[in-house]
DNA sequence: ACAATATGTAAAGTCTATTTTACATATTGT
DNA sequence: ACAATATGTAAAATAGACTTTACATATTGT
């Protein structure tokens, strides 16, 4: 799976930092989702599109792979 | 968070059983799944959504204690 | 009623999401 | 250039996702 975190972060100008307390997690945790060390829960990939102002699948896609 | 899983089984006449083998996982992930027992991950909550042919957020909705 | 299928649930195990702390490097503003 | 801010990364710890096995109950078709 892959995400496009780092271009909407870019576009609403939110450091990692930011987007971390917007959604309750560690900066760590968002630094690490964009470099795709993991898999977020539904729970943080439905909070980040509510932060985004966009669907889900606009921010996380499916790989063959998966 | 909350999920409509069983509500969209029953309108493609799925089994439990029918559904965990088209997202490859086990029966009782679903099960559990759809008794609120835990969280799927993201890459679970978009395979699910796309058997269903639905956006994730018709399928999967945060809580006010999420 | 009987047989087959579907669902609920539980326990133990594995794997991985997420946190905390900490430090190094990169970027930005003045 | 300097100071402040932002990002990369790592290690150890905790919590929770997901599996496997197993059994009990419920539902459905004949």
């Amino acid at each position: 799976m892959k995400n496009n975190i780092r271009v909407e972060r870019a576009i609403k100008q939110l450091t990692q930092e930011d987007l971390a307390r917007m959604v309750s997690v560690s900066r760590q945790t968002i630094n690490a989702m964009e470099a795709n060390k993991y898999v977020p829960s539904t729970v943080l990939a439905l909070k980040i599109a509510r932060v985004f102002s966009k669907p889900v699948e606009e921010i996380f896609w499916l790989e063959e792979t998966d």
